[in-house]
DNA sequence: CAATATAGGTCTATATTTTAGACTTATTAT
DNA sequence: ATAATAAGTCTAAAATATAGACCTATATTG
């Protein structure tokens, strides 16, 4: 099972992916940003069937990822929200979101702006502490202690080349 | 069959993911930027069995995210290399280390760093044209023309709440 | 108040995908 | 000439996904 081999790895992309590599959690995922709160919502909007989304739902909810509320106003209603830890998936969904305008383009975009400025969002950088922009091929892994050396010798090769 | 669905989705993270939604394809995307180009390596340091491997190598291949070579210094391996499309997938690999650094720690961690200045990565942002960072919350989605009413109302909502 | 609709599921049978591992083929090393 | 390696193929069993019928509790309508 993919979720149970990759939560142990001592790669950190894989423990995400142990949570969140999957088509439709990432697409569910991506609704819950996109304002959907319920069942029949996240049904309709996604395509997925009902077993499945049952299933994904109790998972992100179980990864607190979303949490599930009973709405007051109608009892017959669970709400489903982006905890915090959900929340900060959002570069993920932004650089997925930037990948696909460029290279999947299908008719028209749907770009990123910023709410401010309406200056274009043209990519996606990493960062420093100061908000000082990191670019790609100035990048390095640094493996901490407890990193076996096969991973160690792997991840040094990060833009080696 | 989720990626022929995907493909055609309004959404571009929907058809992000009708590429490379999905665990396996990831962790492989990964391993070819950590610099495994060999069909055994990705293998041994994915966990994936052969018939997914082949399966995901030539979908990956067919997608324009690795291309594939004969090495001519020893005629029986096959070299799998990250194209173009394919490096531009750093991004969304980075933001999943850093979100499964932050939210799912185990032991040690990968750090992330300036390789001139040594600086820490300590998260992504989007950046404009000039590269300026835009902060999550100061980000919209704009809908392009052809947009359908149901997506644009969606997409409208994110970050208002 | 009775009948109907809605929300959020469960259940089921069929279809598809994944898995581990044995086997194959071409090339290289001893 | 024999053995090892790289990159697969193939198979049967196990696990997952799918569409859609059904179920239960709550809310709305006439």
């Amino acid at each position: 099972m993919l979720k149970a081999n990759f939560a142990r790895m001592e790669c950190p992309v894989a423990r995400s992916l142990s949570q969140i590599g999957d088509g439709w959690t990432l697409l569910i995922i991506r609704e819950a940003i996109y304002g959907t709160t319920q069942f029949e919502g996240f049904l309709e909007n996604t395509g997925a069937s009902r077993g499945l989304l049952t299933a994904r739902l109790a998972q992100l909810t179980a990864s607190g990822i979303l949490y599930k509320t009973k709405s007051d106003k109608d009892g017959r209603q669970t709400h489903y929200e982006l905890t915090a830890k959900g929340r900060d998936l959002w570069p993920i969904m932004l650089s997925l979101l930037l990948w696909g305008d460029k290279h999947l383009p299908d008719g028209d975009i749907v770009s990123a702006r910023s709410r401010t400025t309406g200056a274009a969002i043209c990519g996606i950088s990493a960062i420093d502490e100061s908000g000082n922009p990191i670019a790609p091929q100035d990048t390095v892994l640094v493996p901490g202690k407890d990193i076996s050396d096969g991973f160690k010798a792997r991840i040094s090769a990060v833009f080696k080349n």
